[in-house]
RNA sequence: GCCGCGGUGGCUCAGCUGGUAGAGCGGCUCCUUGGUAAGGAGCAGGCCGAGGGUUCAAAUCCCUCCCGCGGCUCCA
């Protein structure tokens, strides 16, 4: 017997409820799961979000949003947003909203005001204070476009994504307190939710298009409490410990000068590191059949105009005029690859031939975008660039897929992949263009691996796969790169004879693993906090003698030590020994040895190892067999 | 490159409503020879990013430049 005025709800654990209609969406949750329903911020009617003050008009599925479910999380990011708005129009006279959507991190709001300063930033603060203990209600409205239109007569922004709203459809505004801001919704139920709001910090930003004027962004977090916030600004605190640019100068691993913007100097101990990534690689190249050459740094812009740099690339790269003649320092290996390929006749009994190059780079990078070693000028790549026929690419990609695989396993990290495709301006056939993407791709599904497609993203000449790791604060890098090139050969007129007897040209398939060292360094040190693996450490043994006459013994064993190629150090004693194991911590040393009188009678060390407490006793026979083998394993803990 | 914010001993930072520099760590010296995350004392070290300006007087206020930081844009 159906009753007009009641309706049915269906939820997602299949149970249903019958209601009356009008009833609020939170109303029929909290009667679903009473126990539950205080965390529920908003919920999906029929898979879409509504607020939990909509009210049921028909029969309908409803599940519930929470903050541990990504749209829920959304939702409050957004309402935050909102409470930032609020705040900083009730400051700031004339501060006119923009749009304020959630990010990854938390949300951001940008604003048509003048620049602000740390100072307007507290004036918000205090203002959003006061807001979150009104607990003020997200009190949603559809008016008329025209309704609309008057509401923010005097915000251009909003009139124009008012103009943006479907004929027909209702123009949504939400009320929180004296501020009304248009929104698509939904929000949290009132602005107690939003005690966990925290504002990161504030920017001017540059919108896409012409004559558009700069606008500032706020950004930040929300959490639903205040003891959430606490625990991720106590990870984002620890995270920003481990920025590589603090710890890379304390551990005396790389420097910068004022004198030399973006060129970082290899201090001894970050040489070390670079030599260890590098035979890393080196290993492998040997075993997968590449030669190891080098090219010029500098070539006559004749060269750049064939390659297509000077078209495509001319901005980003260093030039020197010698005798009237323009040289470019390469920002790339692959022109001097190319005339070296060009440089005799070459067979299909050649390929896949595979030239690996480590090269210095320079780069012209804007001053603004530098970034510790993350974003330099000069840089080396792990780079090779492999001549390949056509049906060998397909191979060649997919060893490499495998290749990086393992190296990133070896340094325990997360990495992602994306597929780049054909940006505006490119060079060659878009049919071809096609069929490199298609290629590309398909071997990124062989590979079972999940990955992102941005279009227009690829190389001026091909398209490419390119690998991505994220630094302690989340922001992503690019480090390994596979790029499949048609054009460079056919620019540099690059030939070899098939076993048909014709001449063909081959493909350039371009890439790195780890990218390049100074990058792949700068994540690394944030990813293990400067603890190195072992096997990277550029002291990877310190012995600390307890007293002067435990010195004699314990260069033994430093000798003993080096002559297996243990990068040893060996401690004075004009500090107390726990002084210098807290020290040696601090350092970041994975293996400590202490010699004392027990030791040196028994012929044991006593041994701490990095990031743990207390100390073993071992031989001298089985500490040297347990470090050396840690380290030619490349264990990543010590 | 754009916008904002910064730049003080090797490092981290205080001083910055103008009166001409401080701390901790680190370094050096001396005492202590200590058994697994800080033994004690003393000393040295800064033309306060650079250049102009205002002022009797500038680390402090103003301008320009350089470098850095956070975003934006752009890339390994």
């Amino acid at each position: 017997m159906a009753d007009a005025s009641r309706l049915t709800v269906s939820f997602p654990d299949g149970r249903h409820l019958t209601v009356d209609r009008g009833t609020s969406v939170g109303a029929a949750l909290a009667e679903w799961a009473p126990e539950r329903s205080a965390s529920f911020l908003a919920a999906l009617l029929n898979g879409r979000p509504v607020d939990l003050t909509t009210p049921l008009q028909h029969d309908a599925a409803l599940s519930p949003l929470s903050f541990a479910d990504r749209a829920g999380r959304e939702i409050l990011q957004h309402s935050a947003a909102h409470l930032v708005a609020k705040g900083i129009v009730e400051t700031i006279p004339g501060a006119r909203p923009t749009v304020g959507p959630p990010t990854d991190e938390g949300f951001y709001y940008d604003f048509d005001v003048r620049p602000l300063t740390p100072a307007d930033l507290d004036a918000v603060r205090a203002a959003m204070d006061r807001a979150v203990r009104a607990r003020e209600p997200y009190v949603r409205r559809e008016v008329s476009k025209a309704e609309a239109e008057r509401l923010f007569a005097a915000n251009p922004f909003k009139l124009r994504y008012i103009s943006e709203v479907p004929a027909g459809e209702p123009v949504s505004v939400y009320d929180t307190g004296a501020f009304t801001d248009l929104c698509r919704g939904p929000h949290v139920p009132h602005t107690g939710w939003l005690e966990g709001v925290h504002i990161l910090g504030f920017s001017a930003i540059t919108p896409e298009g012409e004559g558009a004027v700069p606008l500032q962004r706020v950004r930040g977090v929300g959490y639903p409490t205040r003891s959430e916030l606490d625990d991720y600004l106590k990870l984002r605190a620890e995270a920003e410990a481990r920025d590589h640019r603090t710890i890379g100068a304390k551990q005396e691993l790389f420097l910068f000068v004022d004198e030399a913007p973006g060129f970082p100097f290899w201090l001894p101990k970050g040489m070390i590191v670079v030599r260890e990534l590098e035979k890393f690689v080196q290993e492998h190249l040997a075993k997968a059949g590449y030669s190891e050459v080098r090219t010029p740094l500098l070539f006559a812009q004749s060269v750049y105009e064939t390659s297509g740099h000077w078209e495509h690339y001319r901005e980003n790269m260093f030039l020197s005029t010698v005798e009237n003649r323009v040289f470019g320092w390469k920002p790339m290996n692959c022109p001097g690859s190319m005339l070296l390929f060009r440089s005799r006749a070459r067979s299909y009994r050649e390929l896949p031939l595979r030239l690996a190059e480590f090269a210095p780079l320079h780069r012209l990078e804007a001053s603004g975008t530098l970034h510790g070693l993350t974003r330099v000028r000069e840089l080396v790549q792990d780079d090779a660039h492999i001549f390949v026929s056509e049906e060998q690419v397909a191979g060649e990609v997919r060893t490499l897929l495998e290749w990086i695989r393992e190296a990133f396993l070896t340094f325990r990290l997360r990495w992602s992949y994306e597929l780049s495709t054909r940006p505006a301006k490119f060079l060659g056939d878009p049919a071809e263009w096609d069929r490199a993407e298609a290629t590309l791709e398909a071997l990124l599904k062989e590979s079972k691996v999940g990955y992102r497609v941005s279009p227009g993203e690829g190389a001026f000449y091909g398209p490419k796969i390119d690998i991505h790791v994220r630094d302690s604060l989340g922001r992503p890098w690019q480090t390994g790169t596979i790029q499949l090139d048609y054009q460079l050969p056919l620019r540099f007129g690059l030939e070899y004879q098939g076993a048909d007897g014709q001449l063909h040209t081959p493909v350039v398939v371009h890439r790195t693993i780890l990218g390049t060292w100074e990058r792949f360094l700068g994540v690394l040190i944030e990813h293990c906090a400067g603890r190195f693996p072992p096997w990277l450490a550029p002291v990877q043994v310190r012995i600390l003698p307890v007293t002067e006459q435990h010195a004699t013994g314990a260069r033994g064993l430093e000798e003993e030590l080096r002559a297996a190629s243990v990068r040893t150090e060996l401690a004075g004693t004009e500090e107390s020994l726990a002084k210098r194991v807290r020290s040696a911590e601090l350092d970041r040393i994975p293996y400590v040895a202490v010699l004392g009188d027990r030791e040196l009678a028994d012929g044991t060390v006593s041994v701490r190892v990095r990031g743990s407490k207390g100390n073993r006793s071992m031989s001298r026979g089985e500490f040297l067999g347990y470090v050396t083998d840690r380290i030619r394993r490349r264990e990543f803990d010590p």
